[in-house]
DNA sequence: TTGACGCATCAAGATTTCTTGATTAACGGA
DNA sequence: TCCGTTAATCAAGAAATCTTGATGCGTCAA
């Protein structure tokens, strides 16, 4: 699947000129971050990365709840996996992390243009 | 319904004191973004307050359903809104908008600590 | 007043997402 | 090779969210 690099570049710059696929994207960015249980993941793995099996017993849920949590956010690109011997590791993927930053700022720098001229004229 | 006004100040130092109420009040923030109607409005709204009327001519769809999507902003707490006349205007609430930055921006700064000692021991 | 307009709200069905328990796959040690 | 462990995946039902068309409410102008 290709990515368009330059996407990143252009939602950080300005929040207006957002293609279709920016839009699919941003939102599946935060439809990933909308969920409290994947929310306290990425909170976890903000200390650095984590086996699942530590993120299970802090948890306390059931293994196949959280396994498809965390895919739900590897799909989005917020984590990024690997295996080592028998465990996998999970980590946050500091790039989009970065994007969705550029994202949420682009919205509250641009509040500057029209003071409400004359509506609907 | 109160405001816990500390809330904010924690989220921006570190994800890794949120409180249940914080965590869901993120997860909503996030819900409220994870919408391609949704990130529309929010884009003709970054550039300054708009009434609904010109949200509809712009998004071409039906009238209750960009209401829906306007509410859920709203309850969110992403959208202030106020009367005139017979119009309504809308604009981005920059406070919370600068919250959920600091969110994000917490996400991102925080990966320092622990690099992987051996996992499951 | 009355009628048209602007917009929220409601009800019902459609769609998507989430949870649960069971199964499967990959790996390493005995 | 066999077994236990780790963790993904699947299928089915439950729950939440979204869309649509209808209705209601406030405002303004005639």
């Amino acid at each position: 699947m290709p990515v368009d690099t330059s996407s990143s570049i252009d939602i950080i710059r300005t929040v207006a000129s957002l293609t279709a696929k920016d839009l699919t994207r941003s939102a599946g960015w935060f439809h990933a971050l909308s969920d409290e249980t994947r929310l306290k993941i990425l909170e976890r793995l903000s200390e650095g990365e984590q086996c699942v099996c530590d993120l299970t017993d802090m948890l306390d849920t059931a293994q196949s709840r959280l396994s498809f949590h965390r895919k739900t956010l590897k799909n989005a690109g917020l984590l990024t996996d690997r295996r080592d011997g028998r465990w996998i590791y999970y980590a946050l993927n500091p790039e989009v992390i970065e994007e969705i930053d550029g994202f949420v700022s682009s919205l509250k720098t641009q509040s500057r243009r029209s003071k409400s001229s004359k509506c609907c004229e």
